[in-house]
DNA sequence: CTTTAAAACGGATTCGTTTCGATTTACATT
DNA sequence: AATGTAAATCGAAACGAATCCGTTTTAAAG
C-alpha cells in the first residue's frame, strides 16, 4: 500500500469521505517530496478543477495535519506542508531554502535538556536547519 | 551602560540617526522581557505619538534586527520580536505561548549532527520550545 | 432510490505586513 | 545660528495569505 492509499485509509477510518480532490492533493504531496505552500497546492489542483476554492485547500490541509497525514511548518510568514514521514520515528528536518527539499535529521535534541525547564509545561517544539542542499549549493568554490 | 543606551550606540556607530521614536521602541523592548508583536509596539508608541505609522515600526524593527539589537521569530504567521540576548553567548529559547516570556536554553543542539549533512550548506537554524511557564501553567492538577 | 451530513463553491473579509510619494527631522557643515 | 541633505516619518493605499459563510453539490449509508 502506497502513501496515498494509506492516507485515504486513515481518512476513511476516521469518518472522512473519499473525494477526488483529496486524492489529488495527496498524490501531489506524494510526487513532491518537499514542503509546499497552499498556493502551490491550489495551482496544481486548478488544472483539473479550475474553480477550486482556497477554502477547500486549507480545510483539507488542516484535516490532513490533524490526522497526522501531513506536517506543517512556516517560513517567512507562510505556511508550508509536506507528507508526514514521522511514521519512521520522531525526527526533524534540514530544509533547503532553494528547492524546498528536506532531509531527515536523525536526532531529536529535546532529550538533552528537559531538566532545564522545571515547572514549565512543554507543548511542542520546533527544530529546523536551513541551508542549501547538494544540488542547490552554489558552486562558488 | 544599559541595554537601551548600548543599542543607541550601535545605531550611531552604524550611521543611523538618534530619534525619540527609536529610543521609545527600545525602552519598550527593554521593559518587556519577552517576544512582542509589531502591533504591541505600535500601540505602545501610539500613546506618545498618536500618528505613528506602521512603516516606522516595521522599518525600525528590521533595522534593529539587521544590527543584531533585536531578534525575530514567528508564530502562527505573525512576527515576534525581542531584545537580542545573544551577547551572553549563542543559545535558544523556551517561549511561553500564554505570556510570551522566554527562558534561555543553555545548549545549542547544532553541534550534535553537523556530520549528518555532508554536502549541504547550513545557513541558519531554528530551535524553539513552546509551552506554558510556571506562572501561566494552568493549575489543573 | 432516498436521505443527510460532509465537502465544496465562490466570493467577500480579515489581518498582518509592505510599499510609496510627500513631508519632516537629525545633525554635519558652513 | 543658518543651511543642506540624507535619513526618518507620515498617511494611506495595496498586497497576500488565511479565514469565513451562506449556498450548492456530493459521497456513501440506509
Amino acid at each position: 500500500m502506497n502513501e496515498v492509499e494509506n492516507a485515504i485509509e486513515v481518512l476513511k477510518t476516521n469518518g472522512y469521505k473519499f473525494t477526488d480532490k483529496r486524492e489529488h492533493i495527496l498524490s501531489y504531496f506524494n510526487q513532491e517530496n518537499r514542503y509546499i505552500t497552499a498556493k502551490e497546492v491550489q495551482q496544481f489542483l486548478k488544472v483539473k478543477y479550475p474553480n477550486i476554492s482556497y477554502d477547500t485547500i486549507y480545510r483539507n490541509l488542516y484535516t490532513f495535519v490533524e490526522l497526522d497525514i501531513v506536517e506543517e511548518t512556516e517560513l517567512n510568514g507562510e505556511k508550508l506542508f509536506r507528507l508526514n514521514c514521522s511514521h519512521s520515528g520522531h525526527h526533524h528536518h534540514f530544509i533547503c531554502t532553494a528547492c524546498g527539499k528536506t532531509k531527515k535529521i536523525e536526532m531529536c535534541p529535546m532529550n538533552f535538556f528537559e531538566g532545564q525547564l522545571n515547572g514549565c509545561q512543554i507543548n511542542s517544539h520546533r527544530f529546523e536547519i536551513f541551508g542549501t542542499c547538494e544540488q542547490c549549493a552554489l558552486p562558488v568554490k
